[in-house]
DNA sequence: TACCAGCGTTACAGATTCGTAAAGATTTCG
DNA sequence: CGAAATCTTTACGAATCTGTAACGCTGGTA
């Protein structure tokens, strides 16, 4: 069943929010500013994101780009919540990559329409929290990886590394871009830690690990088509 | 995801802008001086650079033409800050190559919006990082070359030698010109630097290696409808 | 032919970059 | 608090890249 975040700071408003989607069957996530939410966010991986644009903390547009920067949560449909019906504001949320936008007061009803719309749209097409590559199945909510029906366990930052390794797909990604993407270095930070990851991440594909082929002065690219030897030594 | 450098020596500012932009999805680089700046540029070929006109070391003038002179730098576009609206420096700046100029104290979101602007006209008109010459696509952010299909690899330096032969097209390239523009050599050395790297880079492009023609006596002409002979040995 | 300037080719040492293991730092959780 | 898991840093070796020197080859000239 499909996991919803629900982002307000008045109590009354998200209580009443996540009785109404409780009550369709959806599992329910809540979280009080801007903070919190990235935080629950990254820590559960909902399919959805109602998120309230005038909050203590950390405001909606914030938590937006938040939401927006991080490669779990990057394309997380998000429901934007205005008490005004300020046009500036819709244009400032869609700006930052919200997925549709509502004003208050709204109808419950409506709100619970929206959401069927936007995850039925969003699961058709992107799956939403899976993603599929040749053999390898991400499952964004458990931080789980299989490869053919194999199970691998994953660490979060292995997995967000995996994630950016592999979306976009077929493009070489620059160490800049993943440190800036798992790490949110901006920097160029001299650090070894990328190549740590990589080795430890290579280790757990096993023979899979040939996937994440190195660019010499560039970075790493995720080829789903590596030459997969049949050894299977990745007991270090 | 466009990568943006900033360049400022007071690190409050710096750092005000590079949260600014990363907020908003850009990938950030940071430089506090001329010198660093032109380092960072070279390593990262950023989209476009945030330069600040006063500062210790090599100011933003200087630091333009800097960028201005290398070939992986040449067209990336420049914002120049400074502090005064002085029309000296105004008229200076756009001499030396910067695309836009904002006296401070200036608005993020300004600052946000002509970037926006800028990045849409030259990522629209130039395509920017990506070169295609007959059968040859350059793609100039991951140091990758295909030439009809086939990935070829080439280190940096044979990167930036081969996209200094083909721009401008047509042109044969003194010896001096390219020792300049590649090494960023002054004086006319007598070193066979540059021989060497044209025997890599032809040996790597195989059959197309004869595009780069011998000028005796003048230098190298890229000729992408040189003859093509059938064979395929190039593993001396 | 002999000579010479310009270029091609090869080999090699220093510089970079990457992989790896191990130790130290941090976080998580009972 | 203490232990385990996870993450980061450090150190060093391996692989690759790069500039230089040495020498061979080619085409032009007298």
């Amino acid at each position: 069943m499909e996991k919803i975040l629900i982002v307000d700071d008045e109590e009354d408003i998200r209580t009443m929010i996540a009785d109404k989607l409780a009550g369709e069957g959806y599992r329910v996530e809540m979280a009080s500013n801007g903070l919190e939410a990235l935080k629950v966010a990254k820590a559960t991986s909902p399919d959805l994101v109602v998120l309230d644009l005038m909050m203590p903390e950390r405001d909606g547009i914030a938590a937006c780009k938040d939401l927006r920067a991080d490669p779990l949560t990057q394309k997380t449909p998000i429901i934007m919540l205005t008490a005004l019906d300020a046009t500036d504001q819709k244009i400032t949320g869609l700006e930052v990559g919200a997925d549709d936008y509502m004003t208050k007061p709204f109808s419950l009803k409506e709100l619970s329409l929206r959401i069927q719309s936007i995850l039925r749209r969003t699961t058709d097409i992107a799956g939403s929290s899976d993603v599929k590559v040749g053999p390898f199945h991400l499952d964004k909510n458990n931080l789980r990886v299989k490869i053919s029906d194999e199970d691998i366990d994953l660490t979060s930052t292995e997995f967000k590394l995996l994630l950016s390794l592999i979306e976009p797909l077929g493009e070489p990604k620059e160490r800049g871009d993943l440190l800036q993407k798992v790490w949110g270095y901006s920097n160029l930070s001299q650090t070894r830690t990328l190549d740590t990851h990589i080795k430890r991440l290579r280790a757990k594909l096993g023979k899979y690990g040939a996937c994440i082929e190195t660019v010499r002065s560039v970075g790493y690219l995720f080829n789903e088509n590596a030459p997969v030897a049949d050894d299977e030594n990745s007991t270090d």
